[in-house]
Formats: structure tokens, sequence, C-alpha cells
DNA sequence: TTACATAAATGTAATGATTACAATTTTGAT
DNA sequence: ATCAAAATTGTAATCATTACATTTATGTAA
């Protein structure tokens, strides 16, 4: 816990007692949450937590580049620590998010010439291993 | 527009005048519109259109793999008629959605072991040579 | 400790894109 | 002209997110 108020720190955000639970649950659970499903996982530990906090906590952290959104469908934002480049796939019939070792393709300098890239993102769609049988 | 009309029949969709006035905007304006921009454009020609009924063709295109959602970002779903593979970069400075001649990378057997992949996005955000000066 | 300024967290109401659904209109065959 | 099916429409509901005012916690100076 020491370690992750430091970590928060060096990213210019301070420890507070509830955004110290919101990174530990990005980072311990690896499952892209929702905001309502950490709000409802942590309103176990803190009965008075506000939904408010959640949005404002989540907005806090991809405003420092500590956390990034994943919008892969309309009306669930999902969220993910930014950590090494990766991919993700969401099964459409289980809903979950996986992430796989892959990397959006290097910028070609021809196609992207006069753009400025800040973000890259690689999404896919389809049936998870365990959701065949 | 004979042509359009053949066109949805070789995806089996009806072509009712709704259906191709709003190919048609999809495919002569390459803006990657939003179902209300369709809607407020069309309704010039069409007074009585009804945003569900913009909603509803918009679904049933998708449906018929005529059409695909955009998503990246949250309340802005986006729509595009499905062509050659592409990636989308949107400017974070004008919101335009451009599109970048970039192929989601060919699937690693070895990464995607297992899963059955249906579709691929690749996305990329930044600013576009026009807003830079 | 107390006072006080600032930051963090909360509760409630508003927003706005999308959907549900029932009613109306159009289409096309008989 | 009749009638069933399909397409379109209008309105209300949904629900994730945001706005905003209030309350609570934190930290520092007197
Ligand atoms: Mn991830
Ligand atoms: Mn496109
Ligand atoms: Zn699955
Ligand atoms: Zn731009």
């Amino acid at each position: 816990m020491q370690r992750y108020s430091d970590i928060l720190r060096s990213y210019d955000i301070k420890p507070s007692y509830t955004r110290l639970l919101i990174y530990q649950y990005l980072k311990q659970e690896k499952t892209h949450p929702t905001a309502d499903e950490i709000y409802q996982q942590l309103l176990n530990e803190v009965p008075t937590l506000s939904k408010t906090t959640v949005y404002n906590t989540l907005h806090l952290f991809i405003q420092k580049h500590l956390a990034t959104m994943i919008i892969m469908d309309e009306n669930e934002t999902r969220y993910d620590l930014i950590s090494n480049p990766h991919a993700h796939f969401k099964c459409m019939s289980c809903a979950k998010i996986y992430d796989i070792d892959a990397e959006a393709p290097s910028l070609n300098p021809e196609l992207f010439k006069g753009y400025i890239v800040n973000d890259a993102q690689l999404l896919y769609r389809g049936i998870c291993p365990k959701c065949q049988s």
C-alpha cells in the first residue's frame, strides 16, 4: 500500500484513501471494469462511497496519464491502467475483455505525414476460447 | 440510384426511399457521421423523417454487414460503410475522423490460439495536419 | 488547540444518446 | 379495392455520465 502511494505521487496524484482503493482495484483485478463495477465492488469497503467520486478519480487518473479508457461498446466505458502497449479482445458471448500481446502497427511516416499521433488502440471482437464448446 | 438499389438488394435489404438516402449519404459524404448528423442532414429532404428510422436503418445496415460502428468517444457513435480494411484517426482538435490506409496486424495464430476473431479495429488519436499552424 | 483555506468526497438533479413500444403509413400482392 | 406485412413515425423510458452545490477531511499558521 505504501508502494501504491508512491506510485500515485509519482503521477502527481495525492494518494487519498479512495484513490488508493481505486488504483489497487485496477491494479489487482485486471478485468477492465466499468465505473459502476468499481463502484459496486468498493461499496463493500467504503459504504459512503459516491459514484461521482469514482468518476472524478478515474478522470483524474486519465488526466495524469495513469489510466486510459477502453471504449468498445456504446454506454460501456471501461478503464485500464496504462502499461506496456497491448491490444484488447472482447468476447461477444461473455463480454469479458482480454489483453492480447499485440501492438498497433508502427506508424508508417508516409501515412501519418503531418499528423501528430498521441494514442493508438487495437481492438478485436469475437468469441473467447472458454465460450466455445 | 438504381445502382444503389441493387447494392442494398445484394445485402438482402429492401431499398426503401429512406434507406437509399441514408446509404447514399454514407457513400458520398465520407465523414463518419453520427446518427444525429445523418438525421439533421436528411431532414432537409424528408421533413417527416424520424430519428428512430435513422437508428433502425443503421442497425439494419450493421446487421446485414453493410455498415459498421466506429466508437472512439463516449456518447458519440459514428457509422461507416464497410469497405477495404482501414484505420481511423480522430483529431482531438477538430473532432474530424480521417481514414488511414493501415490495417490491424494480421492475427498471429499463437496469440489468438483458441479465439475466433470476427472484427478488428485500429484507432489513432492526435492532431490532424490542418489543425497545426 | 483553534482557525481557516484548500482539497476531496458526497448527494441530487440534469443531460443526452439510444431504445422500447404502440400507432400510423406505405407497400405490394391478390 | 382489400388486406397483411413491412416500414416509418412519435413519444416516453432508459441509463451512463456530468453539473453543481453542499459537506467533510486535510494540513498549516497563529
Ligand atoms: Mn488491458
Ligand atoms: Mn472509414
Ligand atoms: Zn467468452
Ligand atoms: Zn483537426
